[in-house]
DNA sequence: TAAATATGTGAGATCGATCTCACAATCAGC
DNA sequence: GCTGATTGTGAGATCGATCTCACATATTTA
């Protein structure tokens, strides 16, 4: 019943032309007289006339919607982005349909597999996965416009919009190295996840540049909500030797770092130092206030907005790869560690 | 070209009957032979069949759609209700999409309008105004299925879940009352938001029945983003005889308090005491701790999405309205004033 | 003035799925 | 063996917008 009705047939028939030439006037195309068009147009207007979009997508194949499959929408990192792809779309009457893969390999598979048969436009997508991507692959293949964002995936012909990952994090490290941290924590999401591994390797490098040895159980992996990583936090520094400094891939993880420290008693620098990937607002409230490595978290959706707004109008190029620099925001979550 | 192209008169063809007893045995109504349906079951398989859903949502007059429009998707309290009623849709097969009326009426109107030729299912709906409704009084008596989250417009006649804003708004005053406050702040949205005129009626229902005369200064209005929370709040402590204590009506406006308060060397409780409506994951970490009026965000949107799938699956009944119970989460960030 | 082009309009096909209706067969009951 | 129900199937219409084609008139051009 979302529709009162009103065909282009009652258009027509109200400024006594055949249904072709309304739509000729309608949609300004082909012959059209002008006195004829004026009839059309008065008689549309009058009966508050809109066109039926499913109709037009029947025949066109296509309907003006845009799906976006971030890894979680509840992330502060993904509902900025969604606004932002929302609003570069309208402009262009298009509507935004989002779906959570949750991080769910299958369940982004079946989200893919059923709004295909919607006939959407095209997809930016948060891949959850960095290897199992065939579906990805086929989905670029059919032709149907994609853009990854945060995430990408090797195989994929497509364009993408990322952050610089591996040298965030390894800023991160190296400033804490550089304040004389060597025992390390890291808080990453699972290994699955494009951003966690180059994150990761980041971590790696830095560490290894500066002669410090990987020690694997100083790495925790949790999904990345809080409330996971207020336990992987514990489970990290419950040990006799803990960490003399942390370092978390995301804001939920930090969030759940700062909370689980609390918990343990633990204090903010004098304890335990810390850094997170992704700035968030509360991080300058906090006592201290947070360092963080801050992502231009507004110039993401926007962008990938607009690479698939041309897609879409037909625009036929290399896919294009833009990687974004992050930058460290130094606040007072870390403290100069003195030899004991 | 979403589609593959493999349509029903493909399988037809493949299965050696015409379109009309494809379609019986795929979706199983009217009568088959039994080695027919067989057949076709296993063409349309071996084909990779996908109804093409715009087709039926054009015979049908619905696409299995809901739309949500939430004052703004970056709200932690919007963005946990569409992660909600995703999850709940998913279920029933349908799809969310997603449109924020950035708390403007024109721009809901405009939403409304242009998601109504994509003849979307029904709508979850949290009206930016609640004066300003004769689009969704339209929108209902249309017989579009409507809930309304959050807000509600009073001419509209739908369901509805919200939450006890006046008595939330009311325990949290009472709260600073009982802790020897007088001199007040509000920090609320605008005046048009529902939720913002019940929320500022419980401010004064207490004030009142404690005796206490309303002071229309101490009253700031803002956005509900933390930036303007902040500014909102500068304002508001910048004068000599200020506030002693600051009652703010959601999250992001809380969170803005608490910088704009610390930009301002003040801290909490000692130099003013704060309670926030709408618990947020860091209320915890932060010193203090801040006491707040909690919501269960957790259940709105799935009983949302509930009764709207229920209206969709035709059940006919008188408009129901649920409101939540509010509960008041005492933590650290409210003092007891000692007379001087 | 005849031929060629430009302008304006409508009838009907199309997109894909579904539904109504007509028409066969098959079977039961009398 | 005949009527009447039961079962099975296909042809064609329908949803609404758009496009192709054919067919008119007008207007140029040779």
């Amino acid at each position: 019943m979302a529709q009162k009705g009103i065909t282009l047939k009652d258009v027509a028939a109200a400024a006594n032309v055949s249904r072709a030439t309304a739509a000729r006037a309608l949609n300004s195309y082909g012959y059209v007289g002008d006195g004829t068009a004026l009839r059309v147009l008065e008689a549309a207007e009058k009966l508050g006339y809109r066109a039926n979009l499913v109709a037009q997508a029947l025949r066109s194949g296509q309907l003006p919607i845009v799906g976006f499959i971030p890894g979680d929408i509840q992330n502060p990192f993904f509902a900025r982005i969604a606004h932002d792809i929302e609003t570069e779309l309208r402009r262009h009457r298009h509507n935004l349909l989002i779906a959570s893969s949750e991080e769910n390999v299958e369940q982004e598979k079946e989200l893919l597999e059923s709004l295909r048969s919607l006939s959407i436009r095209g997809f930016i997508l948060a891949p959850t996965s960095a290897t199992d991507s065939q579906h990805i692959v086929q989905l670029a293949r059919e032709g149907t416009p994609v853009v990854l964002i945060d995430r990408v995936v090797k195989e994929v012909h497509c364009d993408s919009v990322i952050v610089d990952n591996e040298g965030g994090a390894r800023e991160a490290v190296d400033y804490l190295v550089a304040n004389g941290h060597e025992r390390i924590g890291l808080l990453r999401d699972e290994s699955r996840i494009f951003t966690a591994q180059e994150r990761f390797a980041g971590y790696q490098n830095s560490l290894e540049s500066h002669g410090i040895a990987l020690d694997a159980s100083l790495v925790s992996v949790s999904r990345s909500t809080v409330e996971h990583a207020i336990e992987a936090t514990i489970r990290l520094f419950s040990r006799g030797d803990r960490p003399t400094a942390l370092f978390t891939v995301d804001s939920l993880m930090t969030q759940g770092a700062l909370l689980g420290l609390r918990s343990m008693g633990l204090s903010i620098p004098q304890d335990v130092s810390l850094v997170g990937f992704d700035d968030f607002n509360l991080a300058t409230f906090t006592d201290p206030q947070i360092t963080v490595i801050a992502q231009p978290t507004s110039e993401i959706g926007a962008l990938a907005a607009k690479m698939l707004l041309e897609r879409l109008a037909g625009k036929k190029l290399a896919p294009r790869h833009t990687r974004f620099p992050t930058r460290l925001i130094v606040r007072g979550s870390v403290s100069r560690l003195h030899r004991r």
